[in-house]
RNA sequence: GGAUCCGUAGCUCAGAUGGUUAGAGCGCUCGCUUCACACGCGAGAGGUCGAUGGUUCGAGUCCAUUCGGAUCCACCA
């Protein structure tokens, strides 16, 4: 109730800038009201272009950064991937964040709004090198002078060779023009950020706050290095998170050959991946496998390569895949690595991080013939090596039978095209679950501290924290990222200490180990025996992505500030990346504060074709998101966007954003009319129950309505529901011109006296400018222009409306809909008879219940007038409920009206 | 294999805590220059709420089973 209402007073220089347009009201400067100034034809076209820089310059959006947290509202958007498309699945979930922006703005909450750009990452580096013909090598020094050459060289041999600093400078620079696109974009579609507060995650304060983050984590146990098999990208050459894979359906087949046991029996294995045949160390089954049971403990030998390995029993072994007995190699999948680790079993890798076997051969294979069977494999891809392995068994008779084709699950990095393979590196990891119950139910309960919009999608969460089979794998082997800000001691032999790195004090953050010495060290001693070696390897993008509540924030720069926004009222993102920014954030928040990183989530969901398949750039069936906001308007998309709740995948319906349309040019129109009818600012009603200027029963039934309809959206919005709300809004409106203007227009021009007259302004005054505030969150500029028509300020500062605004005016919710229900049969006699709804009547009958009757005789002046009737007779039958029937309507002949 | 969501008029969707003849918009049909709007206005037709059982005085709404669609996770022997 006024909370906000002082901001719409003072301090708006749009009304007298040089950009005011014609019909833009004259200000009373001593605050009295003015007469509204509506143009001769309203139109949506131009508002964004006029509106958003009057919001600009109204600085309407930004942070109170003096604020209290108690009166904050803060929002941790998600960062677009800067040198990524533009996609309508933009448009469509960050309106479906502004909306919720707007309404708590307006409900008098200081809004944190800020918009970070995600530049850290695969996709930038790879568009950086081939912008500029550059690649970066982190062990270069910084070239302060650097620029990049005219274009980029076509051979890539000939690029540029820079440092990780020099890349990160480019970075910055190209994704400069990338940004331009997405905030122009993000402008004209009314989303009410705060472009003062944003950042780019590769910039020196993200790295900072990153790197602070890690070393915290290293500090308190929560991130460690290890020696472990970890899943391995051969084309990017670097290991890959459990959050990133994807597993594709590929086609393969089964291979089945012999192992030979004591006696000569023997042992058939199947397998899809015969070239592990020569790492094999172990074959496995089911403890209870009677087929089995007599071969464990003792050893076989393999064919070709005449390893002598055990027979060994696991509960995970699956009599029913296969033959039943595996083939364990090091490392064919995850669950070798388990039972390698749970059996203790040898190492043996062939398979080198470039995704080809070793060229040496390996010394566990003895034999000649061994030897020489590796030696035809040896260097080859993993695809090769599996023809020359199943060519070799082919020859020598070992294959029994031909290979089954089957189609089975493989793990791709989400990014890569080549099947992932496991090797062992040393990587450094978060503490997130994975290999620990008690995180792991941490991270469960956190998640049950957060509000879910929709609720069910914390199911998804709670699914995959569950599902988790190892720690979080946050370094990679990439060269353009945060680096991972350690070093580690030689000792006298040059050999690494990996157990106690060496960490920078925060005060020196950002640091590059590759480019600078370590802390007491001297940089002519790296690599040197007794001296150091830095860390080459880089933070995962997520690493970083899961801090955007700190960045943001500008924790560890500005304290104050971080605890005004922290923890976060609000993380709206996509229910895809639930497993990824969104868990990891939690873990992060977890870690590093021993809270939740906000109370509440809203995902949004998939936007799909008019096929209803998911929009992609691949499919070709990407609509870029210009097109729909010239064509129909800001306000028409976003009411599009509105209009589906959260979490549901949605279809690109050009027909909701043509309903939109209308619906903002509807606003326009019955503003305008309002105003015609001398409709100002000074009508507006501020408690009807007092107002005696609301005189009529019909102007007190929809104010009447209208509280309920305030009411009601509240809630739904608190709810985070806006799409109900809209609907609530929306529907009242249309029943407001379609039914309650029709009825007071005669009365509305003067027909039946003064003061009936100042109790249709009254209410018309009171309903637009309740109706404005209630549409003002989904349509921005539309609101905002038919108020600048008759206020000073903008809607978008005014105070959302609330239900005691209108007092608790007491009388017939149902009037409105009974009297409505009266006019329709009058107009569908009119109808039937095909006459124009001009057309006067003489008499009809209209029978009601008492009650309704009783609505009908209140309203029996408007009713008259808007029907052209000469008489009506209402007749009541029965106490109340039952229809308004109309009956016996007499029309005049098409001359006389 | 585990989990989640969805299945309501031709289409896109609403339908809190189960309660009188199931709603909206679009589309369709018919009509109308009615002094805000033809980017408009009025009227009409159109659904046994995927199926089958059950709970209940009463189910689109709750339970079970089942069919269909989608998504997430797991699945490399």
């Amino acid at each position: 109730m006024g909370r906000m209402s002082d901001l719409n007073t003072a301090d708006t220089p749009g009304t007298d800038s040089p950009d005011t347009p014609p019909h833009s009201p004259t200000a009373a400067e001593d605050g009295t009201p003015m007469t509204p100034s509506v143009p001769e034809k309203p139109a949506l076209e131009g508002l964004e272009e006029k509106l958003s820089r009057a919001w600009e310059q109204e600085r309407l959006y930004r942070f109170d950064e003096d604020a209290e947290r108690g009166t904050v509202y803060s929002i941790d958007t998600p960062p677009p991937t800067a040198s990524g498309s533009l996609h309508v699945g933009h448009v469509f979930s960050y309106t479906q964040t502004d909306v919720l922006a707007r309404f708590h703005r307006m409900r008098g909450r200081n809004v944190f709004y800020p918009l970070g750009w995600d530049d850290n990452g695969l996709p930038t580096e790879r568009r950086v090198q081939n912008y500029y013909g550059v690649r970066c090598d982190p062990s270069r020094p910084y070239d302060p002078d650097y620029t990049p050459p005219q274009s980029p060289a076509k051979n890539q041999r000939d690029w540029d060779v820079i440092s990780r600093q020099n890349f990160i400078e480019l970075c910055e620079d190209l994704t400069v023009e990338d940004e331009k696109v997405f905030e122009d974009l993000f402008t004209r579609l009314g989303l009410s950020v705060d472009w003062t507060q944003t950042y780019r995650t590769i910039d020196d304060d993200s790295r900072t706050v990153s790197q602070r983050a890690f070393l915290r984590n290293v500090v308190s146990g929560d991130a460690y290095t290890a020696m472990a098999p970890t899943l391995w990208d051969v084309s990017f050459r670097t290991a890959v998170a459990q959050a990133e894979l994807e597993a594709k359906e590929r086609p393969s087949a089964y291979h089945r050959y012999a192992f030979a046991a004591a006696g000569g029996e023997q042992v058939f294995i199947e397998t899809t991946r015969p070239e592990l045949l020569p790492s094999c160390v172990a074959l496995v089954a089911h403890p209870d496998d009677e087929r089995y049971r007599h071969l464990v403990g003792t050893t076989v030998t393999s064919p070709l390569f005449d390893v002598e390995v055990e027979v060994r029993a696991h509960h995970l072994a699956d009599p029913e895949k296969g033959s039943g007995i595996a083939m364990i190699c090091t490392f064919g999948d995850m669950t070798d690595v388990t039972w390698w680790r749970e059996l203790d079993l040898p190492t043996r890798t062939v398979i080198g991080r470039d995704g080809r076997f070793s060229a040496e051969t390996p010394e566990w294979l003895t034999t000649e013939s061994a030897r020489a069977n590796y030696g035809r494999m040896a260097g080859l891809t993993v695809h090769s090596a599996k023809e020359t392995v199943v060519e070799m068994l082919r020859e020598q008779d070992l294959l029994d039978g031909e290979p089954t084709p089957i189609t089975h699950a493989v793990h791709f990095y989400e990014k890569g095209d080549k099947p992932l393979e496991v090797v062992t590196s040393r990587q450094w990891y978060i503490r997130n679950g994975g290999r620990d119950a008690e995180r792991r139910s941490a991270m469960v309960e956190r998640g049950r501290e957060v509000r879910w919009h929709p609720g069910f999608m914390r199911s998804r969460y709670e699914n995959w924290v569950e599902g988790l089979n190892g720690d979080w794998l946050i370094s990679r082997q990439r060269f353009f990222g945060v680096p991972i800000p350690v070093w580690y001691r030689l000792d006298a032999q040059g050999e690494p200490d990996y157990e106690a790195p060496i960490l920078p004090e925060e005060s020196q953050l950002p640091v590059d180990p590759a480019a600078q010495p370590a802390p007491g060290f001297d940089e002519s001693q790296r690599g040197a025996a007794g001296g150091f070696v830095g860390e080459m390897d880089v933070l995962d993008t997520w690493a970083t992505s899961s801090l955007t509540p700190q960045i943001a924030g500008r924790w560890g720069r500005d304290d104050t500030f971080f605890d005004a926004v922290f923890p976060y009222d609000l993380r709206p993102q996509g229910h895809d990346i639930i497993r990824t920014w969104l868990f990891s954030t939690v873990v992060r928040a977890h870690t590093l504060h021993g809270s939740v990183p906000w109370t509440d989530t809203a995902l949004s969901g998939w936007i799909l074709d008019p096929d209803r398949k998911k929009m992609s750039k691949s499919k070709g069936n990407v609509v870029v998101p210009t097109e729909p906001l010239e064509q129909f308007g800001s306000d028409a998309v976003r009411y599009w966007a509105a209009s589906a709740k959260l979490g549901a995948d949605t279809a690109y319906e050009i027909a909701q954003m043509k309903i939109g349309r209308r619906l903002a040019i509807k606003l326009l129109n019955a503003s305008k009319f309002a105003f015609n009818l001398g409709v100002t600012e000074e009508h507006i009603v501020h408690d009807a129950d007092t107002s005696a200027v609301l005189s009529e029963p019909v102007d007190r039934a929809l104010i009447a309505e209208l509280r309920d309809v305030v009411e009601r959206s509240t809630r739904s919005f608190e709810d985070y529901d806006y799409a109900r709300a809209l609907q609530l809004v929306e529907s009242f409106f249309w029943s407001f011109t379609d039914d309650y203007v029709e009825l007071v227009k005669e009365r509305a021009y003067g027909s039946r006296g003064e003061d009936a007259q100042a109790s249709v302004r009254a209410a018309l005054a009171t309903t637009l400018d309740t109706v404005l505030r209630l549409f003002a969150p989904v349509l921005p500029f539309a609101t905002d222009e038919v108020w600048r028509w008759w206020r000073s300020g903008s809607v978008h500062a005014a105070a959302w409306p609330a239900p005691e605004d209108l007092g608790s005016v007491e009388g017939a919710p149902a009037l409105m809909s009974t009297v409505a229900e009266a006019l329709a049969g009058i107009r569908r006699a009119k109808s039937e008879a095909k006459v124009r709804q001009r057309t006067e009547v003489r008499s009809a009958r209209i029978t009601a219940g008492a009650t309704e009757a009783g609505h009908l005789e209140a309203a029996l002046g408007d009713l008259l007038a808007a029907t052209r009737s000469h008489s009506l007779e209402l007749v009541s039958e029965g106490a109340a409920g039952g229809g308004v029937v109309v009956s016996e309507v007499d029309l005049a002949d098409p001359e006389e009206g």
